[in-house]
DNA sequence: CTATTCTTTGTACGGTCGTACTAGAAATGT
DNA sequence: ACATTTCTAGTACGACCGTACAAAGAATAG
């Protein structure tokens, strides 16, 4: 009455294989023969796993948040005030290591600005993850308004920094720049508790 | 000894229609026919005047680059103050009949993070432009290295509380950052100079 | 064993892509 | 007028695209 299993592990497999290879190769023109004679298979077995290529996109974009959002958030939670999870995020983000990635995260976010209705997942949770985690690293002591506030500026600083870095390569220039923002962040938030 | 004389005139009007279809159907699917086809011409005539796709992507990038930075450039070099001009580019950029152009620039930028190679002269410009921009109205009294910092600064930021509002939408919340950060850069700006 | 379901592969089809080629119309200098 | 060059359009070709379909192998339950 019941055939052979579904092997989700599989699926999962395939899939990391898959957004390894578009962190490499790009996401702008992803199809199925490249990726496959990359991975070994056949086209067809992407396929039968993904459904079609739409869906497979969302799955790679979905994969991609949670690595990356993973990456930060373990260093967001721990931390006693928001200045210091700043900086552990910014420390993060900006390692050399993870520049790929990065690289496809802001190339999907751009498309997804373009194509807001597919990719509509993507752009309610680019911001919506770190919002949370950033608004709960400073206590519940802080104003909302104000926590709301100052976690918009610290995503919206450390991205755009990340975008600078990632365009020029200049990373004296763009860390100086991040170190002058962290140090106002600390002085600020003392101020602010005491 | 010489025939029919070139109309560059027509070269760009025919760039300046490519990149309002582009702003507002995308970026990332660009195809000869059916831009051929929405301004009524033959995609022969475009292939005529742009030569090659990756010549056609070039020219639409850098005019895109163009019309962006002039909406912007105007607004800072007549401004008495760092603060006053880094406002008054916030309030162009932060326009919603921008809202297209900008998306499109986001796009842009992130694919180019992908392709460094090809998109070399977007890569080159994307920063510097605004950079040099930002450190002339700091006044040469400024010291260079203070300079360079906070224009980096005021360019992250900006296009961070960009990304953020063109994905989410949430202008209050982005505007009420974006006070926050003007607002302190006014004070930081007149405590520096005095 | 058989029956059933999942997995993988090969093949094939219609569609779109970039672009090379050809030819006629339009605009110039002599 | 003519020669020359640009402009525009039409056609064609090979390549790649997404994906539907059929068939063979593998893993389960009875």
């Amino acid at each position: 009455m019941a055939g052979r299993p579904v092997d989700h592990q599989r699926r999962a497999e395939l899939l990391d294989a898959v957004v390894d290879y578009t962190v490499e190769h790009g996401f702008s023109d992803l199809s199925w023969r490249p990726v496959a004679a990359a991975l070994g298979v056949s086209p067809t077995t992407l396929v039968h796993r993904f459904g079609t290529k739409e869906q497979m996109l969302v799955a790679i974009l979905g994969r991609l948040r949670e690595r990356i959002f993973a990456a930060t958030n373990d260093a967001i939670g721990e931390k006693p005030d928001l200045a210091t999870a700043a900086r552990a995020v910014w420390t993060r983000t900006s390692d050399p290591r993870r520049g790929a990635e990065f690289r496809l995260f802001f190339a999907v976010y751009g498309r997804a600005l373009q194509a807001p209705e597919q990719f509509a997942g993507f752009l309610d949770r680019v911001v919506a993850d770190w919002m949370n985690a950033l608004r709960e690293a400073q206590g519940p002591g802080t104003d909302p308004a104000t926590a709301t506030r100052t976690a918009t500026l610290v995503i919206a600083t450390i991205r755009g920094l990340l975008l600078d870095l990632l365009a020029t390569g200049d990373r004296d220039r763009v860390q100086d720049a991040a170190e002058s923002f962290l140090t106002t962040l600390e002085h600020q938030d003392t101020g602010q508790r005491r």
